[in-house]
DNA sequence: CTGAATCCCTGCCGATACTG
DNA sequence: CAGTATCGGCAGGGATTCAG
């Protein structure tokens, strides 16, 4: 997926990265695009569900898989790898035996709960009306 | 993709479609979920450019594909079936020669100016202080 | 002008099996 | 326990071509 969205029709001066931002004028997929950027980061079957299930406390590799049981161990390995690197949560491991490791999600990581509920409310009402 | 998300840590009682929710619990991706639905709207690439142009007033194919060079027919309308069954945009056909269509967002589509916005946002902060 | 049909190629997802 | 390696299937995206 690729974006570079965003610039309300009506002028505010100077949001943070909006219409004036050179960025939200370009004319094709650019991955260094904000809005790019946080996609990437949602990308992926599964990842909002982790995402969701570490916005409620650090959780380790088979606490995830216990509350996620029809996700692989590879699948469930790929997001938890996909998301440190976008920033979103981080690795801790725990020395001794036997080998554990917990994750809990940054303090980005935690700014993306606001998102996830204003989609959540986009979609909700999308489908309430009824209108599909 | 698919998503089941949301649910803040700390209680808030009664929001809109939160953690009291039953479909904020399910332990594997819902189409039904609406984060997934959200997410499914704007997925794709070039989906969000399409919905910028949108978001500045509405536009012909042809003007779309000046605004976007790089995108191809094929993919546009691809694009715009997609959204236009996602309820984000309205086609809107112009009768007599030559035939046109015009596309304009429905009141939903318009609804996803501040998803964006935040969207942007949380990528911003992401590359700015540039820990990757 | 506005699309739909086709073809190919690539990347994601899932299952299975294997290491530290 | 916490992953990685590999393989196959399938859907998405782009180019080209054709039609209303």
């Amino acid at each position: 997926m690729t974006h570079q969205t965003v610039g309300y029709p009506r002028g505010h001066p100077s949001r943070p990265g909006l219409p004036d931002d050179p960025r939200a004028h370009v004319t094709e997929p650019d991955p260094a695009c904000p809005v790019e950027i946080t996609l990437a980061a949602l990308r992926g079957r599964w990842t909002t569900l982790v995402i969701r299930e570490l916005l409620r406390g650090d959780r380790s590799f088979t606490e995830l898989r216990h509350a996620l049981p029809a996700l692989s161990d590879k699948v469930l390995s790929d997001r938890l790898a996909h998301l440190a690197e976008a920033g979103v949560l981080h690795r801790h491991r725990v020395p001794g035996w036997p080998p554990g490791t917990r994750y809990s999600l940054t303090p980005q990581g935690h700014r993306l709960a606001p998102i996830l509920q204003a989609l959540w409310d986009w979609g909700a009402q999308h489908q309430s009306p009824g209108h599909e």
